[in-house]
DNA sequence: CGCAGACTTGAAGATTATCAACCACCGTGG
DNA sequence: CCACGGTGGTTGATAATCTTCAAGTCTGCG
């Protein structure tokens, strides 16, 4: 009947938000309207500007999240992976384009009933998520603000592997990457010429290679050492209170 | 007997939230435990590293909100001031100093009951501001690494005179803003010295001035010309359906 | 084969950081 | 009253970093 309902169930007792609803959380999470949805890679899946898109919780597939700044340039937000939430803003503030072919459960409130008062489960769930892409979001800040190209760079791709490893996808050590160069460079904060020069020097001292859309950790330890790298911002823990 | 409960539910009604919440919602708010809390200028409020603080309502004053990083450096992530929500994570991933004297609403739940559990409706205000958090960081993210550091600066304060007036805090042209050239540069990714000069620019051409721990701005029509100043990610509507 | 997208390299120029002073203001204590 | 120290702000010279411009290379694919 509800398949995707109960497919978004499943998805969220496995990793990486490993959630264990009660009875009354499985109901109430079945009383809401819940979609999955899948998109080619390559679809445009939210843009900018647009009023009130769906929740989107991605269960497969790589997405780009991005602004295209009215100065003609571009960021990239995120690098959206299997069990990241891109919640919804009354106005998009980003675009969303599926870069691998995509699997999403689509949340959306009915009639100006709020989740919340759908299922308070739900409810806590989304802040869990959102706090922790607001965590995420500030330690891009920081590391676009106050760490330099080389490091920078080297902890985002840590950032990622650790990402993957929480949400069940391989050791991290070596990974599918499916982005530009220049996509990188806009989510650094360089240019694409710039970004290209920082990735040879990483691969000419060892420490790790990114190439034909693979990531290769070559030397997690001095990875780790250069970027000091704290994994404890992506943390997924029951006990927080919202 | 509650006093503080009930500060909350008129700070609720007040701008910039303007919540009108139903008899039920006022209900369920008073059963949570809100205190309210005093801190006089300079406290350290939350401290990196730190495990589940309560959540903060600023309903008074100027808090910074930073990360002191590994590598000595520091990211000031927000000039916070009344209205703002500064929620928390199962661990703190920021600290937060009083500038001025700041009072707050502190919310904490209890006996790992999640305060989605207690009120509904306060789960769905939090999920707002959280989202509008992350909408703010993602355009600080924006601003940083996709904007010259003149329009950066200008950005920075033409964001703080909305805010102030969403906070129905006056008109926003003139405005008290008690923090130092360095602070600014932490929140800019720029030195001290190169944030001096480039006020100097902005005070030259005429277009604001920030000089004895007060803004001016002075061109604001130009300000909003050369930023392409766009406040949409700050609007806090009530058709969100988290 | 030839094209398109992504990647790579070198040289030159612009931007930003670093280093080293110095000024201005303010509250304190002699 | 005034010297003093501390904090915050300002300036110039120099060095490092990053971008821009221009020109390729490599690869997959019709």
């Amino acid at each position: 009947m509800w398949a995707a309902t109960e497919k978004f169930l499943r998805f969220l007792q496995q990793p990486p938000l490993e959630l264990i609803p009660s009875g009354k959380d499985i109901a109430d999470i079945r009383s809401i309207p819940i979609s999955e949805r899948f998109y080619p890679a390559g679809t445009t899946i939210a843009e900018e500007g647009r009023p009130g898109r769906p929740h989107l919780f991605i269960s497969s597939g790589w997405a780009l999240s991005y602004k295209s700044m009215s100065n003609g340039q571009r960021l990239v937000v995120d690098f959206a992976q299997r069990g990241d939430l891109i919640s919804s803003s009354p106005i998009a503030d980003r675009s969303v384009r599926s870069t691998t072919d995509v699997t999403v459960f689509e949340i959306e409130a009915q009639n100006h009933r709020p989740l919340s008062a759908y299922s308070s489960y739900l409810a806590h769930a989304m802040m869990r998520l959102m706090t922790r892409n607001h965590s995420i979001a500030t330690e891009h800040l920081a590391n676009v603000a106050r760490r330099r190209p080389l490091e920078r760079t080297a902890f985002l791709f840590l950032e990622t592997s650790y990402r993957l490893q929480q949400a069940g996808d391989g050791t991290g050590d070596r990974y599918d990457f499916p982005f530009t160069q220049g996509d990188l460079a806009d989510a650094l904060g360089l240019t694409a010429i710039h970004t290209n020069r920082v990735l040879r020097d990483l691969r000419e001292q060892g420490l790790m290679s990114f190439r034909n859309w693979t990531v290769e950790l070559l030397d997690r330890r001095n990875l780790l050492e250069m970027t000091l790298f704290d994994p404890g911002y992506l943390d997924l823990r029951e006990d927080f209170v919202g």
